[in-house]
RNA sequence: UGGGGCGUCGACAAAUGGUAAGUCAACGGUCUUUGACGCCGUCAUUCGGAGGUUCGAAUCCUCCCGCCCCAGCCA
C-alpha cells in the first residue's frame, strides 16, 4: 500500500459517504443553505471526552472538512451544577489531540446567555411563555403519562405584562430556586412529551464556571441548543438518536422567534463491546477508584486511550470505518484493535523486551566479551534505519520460549533443540536448571558461532525464533499488560441483584515488574511507542523517568499460535 | 396501549427499481530471522416475515413481527 508520506487529515483519509452527506447533498441542490456546510461540535463540560464523542467529532468535522465548510466547537454549559472548567481544558486538549482545529470558533452557549433571556421575553410577548408557578412535582403529574394527555397548569393563561414582569423578577432573584419556572406554551395534548409545555428557564443559584454569580436563572437545553445552533450560523446540527423527539421543540423554537433554522440530523450514538460509554458510569469508575483517573489506560476516554498508546490517526480510521448511521449497533472492539496495530506496524520502530524472563548462559561463548549486532529497526519502513544491539555470554529470554515436554508444532526451546536467537546466533539447550518448586530458572545452551546474525553457511533450517536480552546490558523496566476492563461484552446490562462493578474484569492490570529491555530504551521519552518483537506493541508511560522505566501495552500481536492452544484446552 | 425511530453475513456497513460493495472476525493457503506484517482464496441465490405492484424489488405498496428512545426544573 502506498500512502503519503505525511499523514495528516487532509492527505491521508478519503471522503466518506453515509446519510448525513445525502441529505446534505439534498440541500445544496435545493439551495437550502446556499451550498455552505457549518457544523459544531458541542459537548457539555461535564466530564472527559471518550470514544463516543470521537465518532462525533470526526463526523461534524468531517463533514465540515468535505464540504469545504466550518466546524465550531461550543461548550453547552448551561447546567452549572455539573459543569466545570477542568472538563472544557480536557475536551480542548482531546480535540486537538485527534487531530481537528476549530480556529477561533471557540464558543460557550454562555456567550448566549444575554441574547437567550432576549429571546425568552421576546416568545413571552408572543404570548407563547408563560410563568408557572407549579412545583416540578406538580408539573411533572400535568404532563400526563406517555398513553394520556396533559393538563394545562392555572398559570397558563397569565398576561403577557404579567408574565414579563414575573420573568424579570426571577432572573433579578426575586424568588428561591424552584419556586417558578418559565414554560412554552406549546400543548398539553401532544403525543410528543416535549411538546407539553417543555421548561425554557429555571432558577439555580450556583456558581457558574463562566458566569459566576450572575445569573441565577439558566435556560434549559432545549431552549439553549438550537438558537446557539442558530446564532452562529449552523447549518447542519448533528446529534444523537435520542433527541430525535426534540426536533419538533428545535423547530417550534426557531421558528417562533424568526431566526436562522438550522437543521437537526440525529445518528446513533457509538456502542463498543466489553465497554461502557456512560459518562455516568465511566465518572463512578473514577469516584470509587476502580480506575486511577479519567486517563487511566483502560479507559476508553481519549485521555486513556492515548496515554495507552492509541494513535490519532487510528482513531480516526476506526471512526470512518464505523460507519454513520440511524440503527443501533454495537461494534466489536476488536475492530479498534486492528486499525491501532495497522497504524502502530507501520509507525513503531522494533524492538526485545523480555516480559517474563529467565536466564540463558551459553557455555561455549567466551566470559566477558561482547559483540555488536545489527538490527533493522521497522521492516515495515525503510526509512527507519538500523541499530545495534549488545550481545553476551548471558541472556534473558521470555520464559514462555522453553518448555521441558514441549506439544507437538511448538518451535521454540526444549531439551536438546536448537532456535535462533533473532539477529544473533542459533543455540541449543542442553539442560534446564530448576529451583525448588521446578521453576526453569536457568538455561544451559551453546551456541554455533558460524550462525552470527542468524543464518546458518550449512544452510541449516530452525524453525524458531526468539527474541532475548543480554544480562550486563539489560534495562530493568515495569510492564503495565492491560486485558479488557470489563468481562462482560455489554457491560451496561446488570444482572438481576447484582451491580454494574460486577461486570468488570478482575485481571484488567497485571504488573511486571521483572521485565529487561535492551539498551537503546533507555534514551527514549514518555509517549514513544515500540514494538516488543512478537508481543505487541507498547508506549512509554508519562511517569517514566530513565531510573524507572514503564511501559503500558498498547496491544498485543496477533497471535494464532496462543488462539491454537487455547483451542485445544477449550 | 400515545409519540418518534430502526431491522442487509458472527460484528459494523454500502447499494436510492436493474440483478447484494467494503472492513473486522472466522477459515484455508502462501511468505517469513517477529507463530507478526504482507499476499492469495473461502465466507448473504438473499436483505425481519407474509402478501402485492413491476419485465425486474433490499429498494415501491399493504399487513404482521422484533428492537430502541421519550413522562428531568439533565444534556
Amino acid at each position: 500500500m502506498k500512502h503519503n508520506e505525511k499523514e495528516d487529515v487532509n492527505s491521508s483519509e478519503k471522503k466518506t459517504s453515509n446519510f448525513v452527506q445525502t441529505i446534505i447533498n439534498e440541500h445544496n441542490t435545493s439551495g437550502r443553505f446556499d451550498g455552505r456546510v457549518h457544523t459544531r461540535f458541542p459537548p457539555e463540560p461535564n466530564g472527559y471526552l471518550h470514544l463516543g464523542h470521537a465518532k462525533s467529532i470526526c463526523l461534524n468535522f468531517g463533514l465540515a472538512k468535505d464540504n469545504d465548510g466550518l466546524c465550531n466547537l461550543r461548550f453547552d454549559d448551561t447546567n452549572p451544577i455539573k459543569e466545570e472548567a477542568e472538563y472544557v481544558e480536557s475536551i480542548k486538549t482531546d480535540v486537538r489531540w485527534l487531530g481537528f482545529d476549530w480556529e477561533e470558533r471557540e464558543f460557550f452557549a454562555s456567550d448566549y446567555f444575554d441574547t437567550l433571556y432576549a429571546y425568552a421575553e421576546k416568545l413571552i410577548q408572543k404570548g407563547l411563555a408563560y410563568v408557572d408557578d407549579l412545583s416540578a412535582g406538580e408539573i411533572r403529574e400535568h404532563r400526563g403519562s406517555m398513553t394520556q394527555p396533559g393538563k394545562e397548569s392555572p398559570f397558563r393563561n397569565r398576561s403577557v405584562e404579567e408574565n414579563l414582569d414575573l420573568f424579570r423578577r426571577m432572573k433579578s432573584g426575586e424568588y428561591s430556586d424552584g419556586a417558578k419556572v418559565l414554560r412554552a406554551k406549546i400543548d398539553m395534548a401532544s403525543g410528543n412529551l416535549n411538546m407539553r409545555d417543555p421548561v425554557m428557564y429555571r432558577i439555580l443559584r450556583a456558581k457558574h464556571h463562566r458566569t459566576g454569580e450572575k445569573w441565577c436563572i439558566y435556560p434549559m437545553y432545549d431552549f439553549a441548543h438550537g438558537q446557539s445552533d442558530s446564532i452562529e450560523g449552523i447549518t447542519h446540527s448533528v446529534c444523537t438518536l435520542e433527541f430525535e423527539d426534540h426536533r419538533p421543540l428545535y423547530d417550534w423554537f426557531v421558528q417562533n422567534l424568526e431566526i436562522h433554522a438550522p437543521q437537526q440530523i440525529e445518528f446513533a450514538r457509538l456502542n463498543l463491546t466489553y465497554t461502557t460509554l456512560s459518562k455516568r458510569r465511566l465518572l463512578k469508575l473514577v469516584q470509587e477508584k476502580v480506575v486511577s483517573g479519567w486517563d487511566d489506560p483502560r479507559m476508553p476516554t481519549l485521555s486513556g486511550i492515548r496515554r495507552r498508546g492509541y494513535t490519532p490517526e487510528s482513531i480516526r480510521n476506526f471512526c470512518s470505518a464505523i460507519g454513520v448511521a440511524k440503527a443501533n449497533s454495537t461494534v466489536d472492539i476488536q475492530l479498534l484493535e486492528h486499525y491501532v496495530r495497522e497504524d502502530l506496524n507501520k509507525k513503531a520502530d522494533r524492538v526485545m523486551g523480555v516480559l517474563r524472563p529467565i536466564k540463558v548462559v551459553i557455555e561455549n561463548y567466551p566470559e566477558g566479551k561482547t559483540e555488536e549486532l545489527e538490527a533493522i529497526n521497522n521492516p515495515a519502513d525503510p526509512n527507519s534505519g538500523t541499530r545495534t544491539l549488545p550481545f553476551s555470554r548471558e541472556l534473558y529470554i521470555e520464559e514462555t520460549d522453553y518448555m521441558d515436554d514441549p506439544p507437538k508444532k511448538y518451535h521454540r526451546l526444549g531439551p536438546g533443540r536448537e532456535v535462533r536467537l533473532r539477529y544473533a546466533y542459533f543455540i541449543t539447550c542442553n539442560d534446564a536448571i530448576k529451583d525448588e518448586d521446578g521453576n526453569v530458572i536457568e538455561l544451559r545452551c551453546t551456541y554455533d558461532p558460524e550462525t552470527r546474525g542468524g543464518n546458518a553457511p550449512d544452510g541449516r533450517k530452525v524453525r524458531g525464533t526468539i527474541h532475548w536480552v543480554s544480562v550486563p546490558h539489560a534495562q530493568e523496566a515495569t510492564v503495565n499488560l492491560y486485558d479488557r476492563l470489563f468481562g462482560k461484552e455489554n457491560p451496561d446490562e446488570v444482572e438481576e441483584g447484582q451491580d454494574f462493578f460486577a461486570n468488570l474484569n478482575p485481571n484488567s492490570l497485571e504488573v511486571l515488574s521483572n521485565a529487561k529491555v535492551e539498551p537503546s530504551l533507555k534514551k527514549m521519552s514518555p509517549g514513544a511507542q515500540v514494538q516488543f518483537e512478537r508481543q505487541g506493541y507498547f508506549c512509554i508511560d508519562l511517569s517514566s523517568t530513565s531510573e524507572q522505566l514503564i511501559f503500558n501495552q498498547t496491544v498485543g500481536l496477533r497471535d494464532s499460535w496462543g488462539k491454537m492452544q487455547q483451542k485445544k484446552t477449550s
